[in-house]
DNA sequence: AGGCTGCTGAAACAGTTGTTTCATCTAGCT
DNA sequence: AGCTAGATGAAACAACTGTTTCAGCAGCCT
């Protein structure tokens, strides 16, 4: 069974619709990505017709109401790929997509919650701070980890904690609020998170948090506080978002520092040459 | 001039939210990207809470009322278009839009390349081996780490290569045909990938190669071959799809697991349990 | 011209949404 | 225990939304 969307409607008996209904239909086609935005009313005001008209229009188009069409709009709204029927899901490849969209989502959720500003912010920070510490335990560890070495590309003073056998207090007792700290607090966060974000902040360090929404209720004691959806259809988190903020604040670090710092060539170049760099041969 | 989005103004005073108030208020979170779509009543049935708390909500966060707030996330979701102020753009914005267009066709071709049953013959064979040894180094190397977390989930005799100062002819020596090797391979190889691929194969060990385009050359060392592009706008790779793959490696290498497993339940259960772990009260 | 048909928006109306009020409840305090 | 302040949802209500009715109107045929 196809589902047969709205716009297809539209498209199938546009020449049986009335001048009124095909101004609301133009209206309803040229927003077609958005239609779960608008109401009825709005409909009508923005494409020029009474409301009685979009509710015929519907009619018309084989809906029973507009809470009809609007459930059909949010429907579609979720598209990335014109996938087929639920039906199909059992199988392995759908279950794919599925996953592949969940990632998806997470992405665009990441840049909502990031692009005002928030990550530039950041970035300055972390750019512009005498020293940076990344933290990142269990599941955070490999985000920290990748985090760490790419910072490295664009500045030196950049450490990695908690090193087996020292504590993280040891690493923190030297920094100060003209450093900044990188704390990693996805999902599963080991005993004692809370009282090293307290201690970091009670030292007056610049935090950046960098987690998922389990740990909103940490975020006033960061100074940056980046939420990333990790969301997935499997049993296991998905850090691909995550990966793809690290790259961003990687990448928006170089870019701001380089405006402060005499390095700013050799670092650029370096980045660059690391990109093209052939292969080694062996 | 900076906006102050809803969302900034919730991670403002989230800590002064009431209970019911921080419920609805991580639902508007989790659905920032999607804000528009939602009424004030669906607000508070879906985050459930009472209409009346919404509207409170939304009074706290310094709007006037539920239509404010409509208006504001509309505004809100405008991202992804071209924006088009005309030199308001600056960069920032469409930069991260880029960035995450990118990313997201990353994802698409990591998917193609994968989905013809060749992620779960690879899910199979790490599931069914008897040893897997788990490699990465350099940018590789945090998912490596990562790889064999996720692994340990759902199996026990999963290492991770090289241990240092023991070289991977070590880890390799006690190897055979019954056991696998996972091997990341992307971009900036560290010199001797190629010795140890073909180490590898003349071992007579299954081998499931992770890789970018750069490495096809030693796709024919592999009996698996997962290529997954790291494209990116920025000067840095982006390992977001690489970190996909990996998740459905493990959810792959569990549920093929569990079919032969008596661990089944169990591992199961456990992977289930870290998802909806509360978190630990320190 | 008259009669017919279908399109249309205004208006009436029924249903829904969002705000405010109010009684109840809870936690903290004494 | 009694008291207080804040939190909360049910309910009342005002505002808005969407459907239906209806009268006007334009086009068309005879």
């Amino acid at each position: 069974m196809t589902v047969v969307n709205i716009g297809q409607r539209i498209d199938g008996q546009y020449g049986e619709l009335s001048p009124q209904e095909q101004r609301a239909a133009d209206f309803i086609l040229d927003h077609l990505s958005d239609l779960a935005v608008y109401n009825a009313s709005e409909l009508a005001r923005l494409s020029g017709v009474s409301k009685a008209t979009v509710s015929r229009l519907f009619r018309r188009l084989g809906f029973q109401d507009s809470a009809e069409v609007r459930e059909h709009a949010r429907a579609l709204r979720s598209y990335g790929s014109p996938v087929g029927g639920p039906g199909a899901s059992a199988g392995t490849p759908s279950r794919l997509a599925a996953h592949v969209e969940a990632e998806q989502e997470n992405l665009r959720r990441m840049l909502v919650g990031v692009e005002d500003g928030r990550l530039d912010e950041a970035s300055r920070l972390i750019a512009s701070a005498r020293h940076v510490l990344v933290i990142g335990m269990r599941n955070s560890y490999p985000l920290a980890l990748h985090l760490r070495e790419q910072l490295m590309q664009s500045r030196d003073r950049v450490t990695l904690g908690p090193v087996p056998g020292q504590s993280i207090g040891e690493d923190l007792a030297e920094l100060g609020p003209r450093d900044a700290v990188v704390l990693f607090g996805f999902r599963r966060r080991a005993a004692g998170f809370a009282q090293l974000a307290q201690a970091i902040q009670r030292r007056g360090v610049p935090l950046v948090l960098i987690a998922d929404s389990s740990a909103r209720r940490h975020s006033d004691k960061a100074t940056h506080w980046l939420e990333c959806p990790i969301d997935s259809v499997s049993a296991f988190d998905s850090y691909a978002a995550a990966m793809s903020l690290v790259n961003l604040l990687a990448t928006g670090a170089m870019g701001a520092h380089v405006r402060e710092s005499r390095t700013r060539i050799a670092a650029i170049t370096s980045a660059y040459e690391d990109l093209d760099e052939l292969e080694v041969p062996w």
